[in-house]
Parts: structure tokens; sequence; C-alpha cells
DNA sequence: AACACCTATCGAATCGTTTCGACTAGTATG
DNA sequence: CATACTAGTCGAAACGATTCGATAGGTGTT
């Protein structure tokens, strides 16, 4: 009690708290003394003790920091999100890998001070880490993953979303078409966006999952789909723009011309400053995304209930998408 | 204290730590109770208050976490510490927008549960947030910035790095050369880079400060560079691939060829899956440099002193640069 | 002059752990 | 059989704040 120096503790708490009533007097007094001894405020960890708020935000992935935020889109939510935190003077505490190292991510979550948390980049994953955060009685908010009657929800209807984007292409008439997922069938945006396809094309529809989320998964999974000329599709709509991009490069290497000879499609509508075609995409509002789900967390915080959230996605017609060739 | 329910919080707290011996039968009793109760385990913050340690490790951004991890370079460092800190058992919590809303940051850094902090993406930035960690008397480790004798480092030598590809590209025999930069002069790593082209090109460097540091803003800079045909510029030389890939853009905008009309280089040597020509560029190892930060991190919270670390760069000549056209 | 009211300050309880030292039974050792 | 040791359990003292209610003066009203 760095306070023992001037006056009582209680005082030097509304002094630093700026709560209660204080003399000028008073309050300079504290404050030198504070000074000169060094005390730098208020201990956080003894504060949130009383006061049962840490002012920490989980923000969890269930891949490593370097696979999730690789992929621009990403790094857009989490930004959106980080802006609402920020003006509400929460920090974000992430733990990634809850997927992979689950007893070390368990138990790191268990020990983590946080309010809430947000399920930032997430499969149906594991039971286990949804039941340990529950039982904490804590808001837990996710951008479309995991279902569970717990967690309440901001995201795109994804099978509306990726129906645009099917409907665009096969109204351009093509037939044979593929599609690039995002790693993870089980995933709920990515079995929606796949059903989206089914619903359009179905059988006609030739899948390959890819790997990871970049370009490089995209590129590998796109030759597994343009390997075998004869029944090449005309078409290949990825789960992801940087997986279109992966694409749109294994189509150049195998000397095929997009949109010519292969349309392809993203899903994101994100920025590519680097890339020079204008892709044929479904954009939905990232930083919005991580805004709004962000404010879910507020209203939790604050007691209210919290309905989900679906936000709209809208297609965007570039230069990757083209009638068949005959 | 859900505990009451059976034995003593002691013991409870034996239990579920694992430290003391316990009866098998008192465990069983004890979870039991625990469960029937909705008992998650042992409060966090309480923990925390008790040890000393949160368990959380502060990382801190000058910009915002779009302009921060658009780079993939920063994604790679942030992955590199992050598994270290994951290894830990240690959080890490974001804290960005330092260098903008500094009123708010400070706040939010005062009252942060962290057991250290880790100056991500910075620049020399305000004095006070330095000032405001350090008298908190924890362990501070940053990536080359801020300069501050409480500081410890981990980085490259930027001005031997950045000459390395200088004198690459005075090796072929360019004279008029152009600089684009990061933002922020100030910042160490960027005065760093600028002195070592000084340092080969002396008063025949012109030198254009990007806004921001993502691929438009690095051919936005170019174009200033390029403006005048005249004195127009054989090479330039960017501070950061991305900014190097808008340098080519602005090139290609304006029918030059890389690297017959301009040669380009970049600096940091990261993965450009979706760029088709290989850069001539500064390798410095990413990945590392965040797990070696992050062992600092755990040096100073073990108490052992910590000295600046030193890596290496290496120069890796790509297809970009060439001897000037005559 | 009695009364109410507001300002400034303080005491004490509380938040939920961890950890140290003490205590009790058993069990092994001499 | 006395002594020493071990395993298992518990009580109580921190950790460092916030906050409620009490108290003591000072000021204003009637």
């Amino acid at each position: 009690m760095a306070r023992l120096a001037e006056v009582s503790t209680s005082t030097a708490s509304l002094v630093f708290s700026g709560k209660g009533p204080v003399a000028d007097a008073t309050r300079t007094r504290v404050l030198a003394a504070a000074e000169s001894l060094g005390y730098g405020g208020p201990d956080p960890v003894a504060a949130s003790l009383r006061t049962g708020r840490s002012g920490v935000v989980a923000v969890i992935f269930d891949s490593s920091i370097q696979e999730t935020l690789h992929d621009p889109y990403q790094v857009l939510v989490l930004d959106g999100a980080a802006s609402v935190f920020d003006e509400l003077g929460l920090g974000m505490l992430i733990i990634g890998r809850v997927r992979d190292e689950s007893e070390r991510a368990l138990a790191q979550l268990s020990a983590a001070p946080i309010d809430a948390a947000m399920f930032f980049s997430c499969g149906q994953g594991r039971r286990s880490v949804v039941d340990s955060l529950a039982a904490r009685q804590i808001p837990l908010v996710g951008l479309g993953a995991p279902r569970d009657p717990r967690i309440v929800q901001c995201d795109i209807d994804s099978r509306v979303a990726m129906r645009l984007v099917a409907e665009h292409v096969a109204g351009l008439g093509h037939q044979r078409v593929g599609e690039v997922t995002l790693p993870d069938l089980q995933a709920p945006h990515t079995a929606a966006r796949h059903a989206a396809l089914v619903d359009v094309f179905g059988s006609d529809l030739v899948t390959a999952e890819a790997t990871l989320s970049g370009v490089e998964s995209g590129e590998q999974a796109a030759r597994a789909l343009l390997a075998d000329p004869v029944h090449r599709p005309t078409a290949i709509l990825a789960h992801s723009d940087l997986l279109a991009v992966g694409v749109m490069q294994a189509a150049e290497s195998l000397g095929l011309r997009v949109p010519e000879d292969l349309s392809v499609t993203g899903f994101d509508g994100v920025d590519l400053p680097w890339w020079p075609t204008p892709l044929t995409t479904v954009a939905q509002p990232g930083s919005d995304k991580g805004a709004r789900a962000a404010r879910l967390v507020r209203d939790g915080l604050a007691g209210e209930p919290g309905r989900d959230v679906v936000l709209q996605a809208h297609l965007v017609v570039g230069a990757t998408t083209a009638p068949p060739a005959v």
C-alpha cells in the first residue's frame, strides 16, 4: 500500500478513479506521494478482482496466427472488431491454435482473465472449449461458428451469398463447375457454401478442399480439378478470394485464359491491390462484421440478451467470369 | 466460495492446482461438488492477484491492426512470437493505435492486467507510453523500437542489411536511385535504412515517404519518384517488399519494364505467392525474430537481465534488378 | 440558534484465490 | 514402545484494490 504515506486508501482510490469528491490540496498531496514512491497507479488485477471486470475479451482462432491472418479478409474483420473494442476500452486477448493443441489452449483459456469471448475464426471445433467458456457465465459471440445455443452469432447467410455467385455463373451458361473450399468441410460456413453450390449445380459439381487458406493451397486444389483435360470444368468457384487467386495461377500455368477458357470466382470481396484483374466475387462487409460482433459482446457485457445478427452480402461482377467456350 | 460445500478452500485449491498431496476420495468429492455447483475452476483474476502473475503479455502496435497486419512480414513475426508465448502458456493482449489516440491507449495500457510488454510495431512513439509501462516494473521488449534504455531489443542491424542491397544495386552500375520509405522517417529502422542508402549513394538519392505500408502507398510514392522523365532514377529501393510491389505496379503503369528500365528491390524477404517475379530483397528471419523477442520476455519474467539480440539478414537476388540501360 | 445539507475523509468489509505453518493420524524405524 | 516421518487436511494471512456507510466540519436557511 504505497498510499499509507499520506491518507487513507479509500481517499487515494478516489483520487485515482476520479469518482468521489476530493479536495484539490489532498489530490495534489496524494499524487506527489505516489510520484515519490514510484507508484504507477492502481494494480489492474486487484481492481479487477473487486470490480469483477478485467476489460479483456478473448479472441479465439482455430489455427495459428499466421494461418488465420494471412488472409486480408480476416485482418479486416479483426480490425473492425478492434476499433469497437478500442472505443469501449476493451483489450483483445488472442488465443490461437484452439483446434490443434486443445489441452494447452483449454488450460490457457481457463486461466485467462477475460470478461467475454469471441470465436473469431473457428469451425465447429472441440465442444470442451465452448463448455469451459460457458461455465464461466460470460458472453460468448461467434462469427458464424461454432454453432451453439450459448453463442450469439454475427454473420452473413453464407448459403444465400454463395448462391448469388453460383447463379451468376450458372446464368452465363456453365454446367461443369468445380469448387475449391476452405479447409474443414465441417465448418458451418464451408458447409453452407457447399450446399448452395449443390443447390444450383447438383451433381455436376466437383469439389476440391484446400489444405490451408492461402493462395498456394488454392492453386494446388485447382490443379486437381483441372488435371483431366476431358472433364475439365469451365468454371471454378472458390470459397475465398485468396483461393481464387490460386485458382487463376493454376489456370495460367496450365495455359488456360481467364475468363475465356475458365471462369473463376472468389468470396469475401477483399481489396487485392497487387492483383491486376478485378475478381468476380461476393462482397461481405468484413469490417462491419467485426464491429457488429464486438457490439454484441458489449451488449452481452451490459446484460442485454443479444440476438443473432445477419448481415447482407452482394455480388460483385469483375472480369474473371464469362460464358463458357463452345 | 463454491467450495464450502465439502472441504476447506485450501484443499480445494490443492485439488485444482494439482500441487499438494490430496487423497483420491477427497479429490473426487471436490470435483463432484464443483460439478454440481457449476463451478468452473478457480477465478483467474483472484489467482493472479495472489500469485502476482496474470499470464498475459501486451503486444503493442503504433497503428491499427489493419495497417499493421496487412503486411505478411508483420504477421510472420507475430506468429513467431505467438508460438513461443503459446508454449509458455502466455496470452497476447493486443494494444493498437498507440500513436494516434494516446490518451485512450495509455489508459488501457495502465488498466491492463499484464506481466510484460512487447513493442511490436512501433516508432519512437510517445514517451509517456514507455514511462507508464516502465513504472510498472515489468519486462519490456522491443523489435528495434522504441529506443530506450529500459527496453531490451531484438532486431537485425537495419543499416547493415540495407547496405547489402544498396551495394548490390550500386554494383550493377546504378547511380541515380530512388528510395521509398515506410511511414515515419523518425522510426529507428526507417532512419537506419535511409542512412545506409545515403552511405552508398550520397546525394544521388531521391527519397519518397510512403503514407502507409501497403502496396498502394508504394505505388503512389513511386509515381512521385518517376514523374520527371528526365531525372528518372534507374533503380528504386523500397523499405519493404509490399512497397516494392507497389513500385513495380507504378513502373508497369508508366510503361517501364522491370528490370530492364527500372531495377526494384524490397526488404523483408516475405513470401509473395501471388506475385510472378522473384523480388531482389533482403531477407530477415521474421518468425525467428518474433520467437527470440518472446524468449526475451520469458527471460525478463524469470528475472534474468537479458541482453539485446542482433539477428542476421541476407541478400536475396531475384529477377527485379539488372544493370541500368545505357 | 437549531436544523438540514453538502463536502471531504476514513474504516471496514469484500472480491476469490494461494500458500505457509500447524495439526492429526497413521506407518516405519530404531 | 518411543521417535521420526509422511500424507492429508485445515486456518489464517496475505494479494491490492473498490465501495458502502459513517463521521466530522462547514455553510446556508429559517
